[in-house]
DNA sequence: CTGAAAGCGCTTACAG
DNA sequence: CTGAAAGCGCTTACAG
């Protein structure tokens, strides 16, 4: 088994390598005979185009990357999934570009913009780094998902589609409320800025302050949303505070470590502490107890990223701010 | 913002394309000063080299691909970020491709091969596809990772690294026996073939008839080891057998749809019925109750699977096959 | 230590 | 409907 090129098609079909390449891209001008003929050919010898010299050429063509923040968030994955579905009709390539959680997601935008000549971006739950306005300036269309840019310095440059993470907070905090919980604690992340967990954080104070309560730093408890650190925060955090009746964690993932950390210290849940996770993976369902949970709506948000996307690509549209409804579902977890 | 070629560069520091090629690539054949020169312009325009260029031209650097298969399961994906980790200080260039659980593995990597030009390959928790062998006839090393090709007819050309499935099955199965348990089901997937499922299905089989016990049909489940597929599964098995005192499935995701079905049945785990698990996950020890699990050994795996390849590859090494040990973990859903 | 030139495998005006 | 030729941005002998 060798690797041909489309110089050999050619020779072998008996025409020009012009001819081969229009076959391969399904140009409508060439004659049924030739087109068959070269099919044939590419078919017999497991023909495959060098997509480094098509990329190289073919600078117009469209390459859209999804830079997805974490290979081991569920939830995100779940996302970029189904955006390579829904992209799956499209005429744009899509690669998937995986970067640490920590990692600079700039940096490696712009790294994909100079090896691969991409001209879309989505990026999948990243935080929002305004030096990213940089490459909408350089005419690179972008999206970002999970994670609302409206309020930012880029909000004309670059899209977004998300939930409203500050109203869907206070909803979440609100039910747990109207179930007669009172000392509510929250697991999130960091409460500065304007990213989806402030935006959240500002949700649950709001919802508590309605009511007179406040969400002191002692019932924040900021964490990363790993299995390993909300448990380690959790049992922290309950030990000394033994009356604390109910938990809102920022991630599904969170919560299932909080809850382990509950039963590890023999409170049971929901009857003594009441908790409810965020995202919505379809794990929730089979934990013991079922994960309580605001569901984002992973299929909207995959399929209005793309065509934001492809509207700005192909249409030249102005940058959009899209919110879709997120889904508030109790399960056993919550009393 | 703009995006740079070689030319400027060279033009900007008033060097040759050839000098700044150098520059790019770290050969020591150029002077401290234009070595410097040229590196400060490069930065200072966020100079990014085409990779489509470099490939096209260089087809003798190396590129590897690692194909996963399931960018859903848990597993395989710290498996491989593992691997990227270790092929971090390789002189080789990673990529990673996700194809779905029913691709054909022999198609992509066809793809890749022709597209991409890749010089070596990964299958991470692939099934064993014998066309596969006629890549390594067009001199592409390959190692499965996860799953052994020592008995197939590709032994002599993939390389495998993966536990020893069956005896790792019969030790699972041994210690649910050597607990009490006598009514073991099964769950797990096609038992025809040489791929790991089948070699379990065959371990534990041995385990039972070596105690008198059989594996018959009945109690033997054929699903897909999902979430949702596992505890359909389990849902119909143990209602028409609410007799059965062990569950043995072949991986930890199945294992937690099976526990979710014994909760609806209203049946204890492990006090009713003990579950196993395969593969040992992260999320393991934070689910109610703790699974138990035969724990591969991801870090090994991909350690070695990396080594493997890079000896085929460098040195030109014959086709292996490693063993790695498993490790029995019983936590709290085994009696 | 440095540069001019060929060429990797395609695509795309351009000409017929 | 078809082909000859230029060129995408690099790397790499080769020559100096």
């Amino acid at each position: 088994m060798k690797i041909y090129t489309i110089r050999d098609i050619a020779q072998m079909a008996g025409v020009s390598v012009t001819t081969v390449s229009r076959v391969l891209n399904n140009r409508p001008d060439v004659s049924r005979e030739t087109q068959e003929k070269v099919r044939r050919v590419m078919q017999e010898h497991h023909f495959v185009g060098n997509a480094n010299a098509r990329g190289l050429k073919q600078a117009e063509s469209d390459l859209i990357a999804v830079i997805i923040r974490g290979r081991r968030n569920p939830f995100l994955n779940d996302l970029a999934e189904l955006m390579l579905q829904y992209a799956w009709d499209s005429r744009a390539a899509f690669i998937t570009e995986y970067i640490d959680e920590r990692a600079d997601e700039f940096h490696h935008a712009l790294r994909l913009i100079g090896e691969r000549r991409i001209t879309g971006i989505i990026f999948v739950g990243s935080r929002i780094d305004e030096r990213c306005a940089s490459l909408a300036d350089m005419g690179i269309p972008m999206v970002f998902a999970t994670v609302s840019t409206e309020n930012t310095a880029m909000a004309r440059r670059a899209s977004s589609v998300s939930i409203d993470d500050r109203s869907m907070a206070r909803e979440a905090v609100n039910a747990l409320l109207d179930r007669g919980c009172r000392r509510i604690v929250v697991f999130g992340g960091d409460r500065e800025g304007t990213d989806s967990l402030a935006l959240r954080a500002q949700g649950a104070q709001e919802a508590l302050e309605a009511r007179g309560l406040t969400l002191d730093e002692g019932h924040y408890v900021e964490t990363r949303l790993t299995l390993e650190d909300a448990y380690a925060a959790a049992l922290d955090y309950f030990r000394s505070r033994p009356d604390a009746d109910a938990a809102f964690c920022m991630s599904d993932t969170a919560a299932m470590g909080v809850i382990r950390a509950l039963h590890d210290l023999r409170r049971r849940v929901p009857e003594d502490v009441s908790v409810l996770g965020v995202d919505g993976v379809d794990v929730d369902e089979f934990l013991t107890p079922r994960l309580s949970t605001v569901a984002q709506p992973v299929q909207e948000i995959a399929r209005r990223s793309v065509e934001v996307l492809r509207d700005m690509m192909e249409r030249g549209a102005p940058a959009q701010h899209v919110t879709v409804g997120a889904e508030l579902i109790l399960r056993e977890s919550v009393k």
